[in-house]
DNA sequence: GAGGTGACGACCC
DNA sequence: TGGGTCGCCACCT
């Protein structure tokens, strides 16, 4: 039976389930899968996150800094408000206490 | 059908 | 330490 969920359809799954003020990165949820070495294609999905119905949290996925490397994807600065709504901190386009914030997929889920 | 691109990350000088 | 290169997968032209 072949596999109809691609690795689109998984990166969503995976967002959908980081739970409220925490933070994961594109490495990470590429890692999860299997595929370490997607993470641009992760980034990718992201992108087409926007036209998801309900949209996914897509501001919850920075890169493995902490950085809000796609805030320009969600215009202005929509991304950091959401993250500071959740209770993060965000300065020069940075997460701080990243590492206090962050989820890890492989372990959380922990396949 | 083929080549270029991208919200990244890891490796190699 | 830091700049350059490759890999991976899906989309666009």
């Amino acid at each position: 039976m072949e596999n109809k969920y691609t690795f689109f359809e998984n990166v969503f799954d995976v967002v959908r389930q980081i739970p409220y003020g925490k933070v994961t990165s594109y490495g990470a949820i590429a890692k999860y899968l299997g595929s370490a070495k997607s993470s641009r294609t992760v980034g990718y999905a992201m992108n087409a996150s926007h036209q998801l119905i309900p949209k996914i949290a897509a501001h919850r996925v920075v890169n493995r800094n902490g950085m809000l490397t796609g805030k320009h994807h969600f215009g202005g600065n929509e991304m950091q408000q959401s993250l500071e709504a959740e209770g993060h901190i965000i300065i020069d386009d940075k997460i701080q206490n990243f590492s206090t914030h962050y989820w890890d997929p492989t372990i959380e889920l922990a396949i």
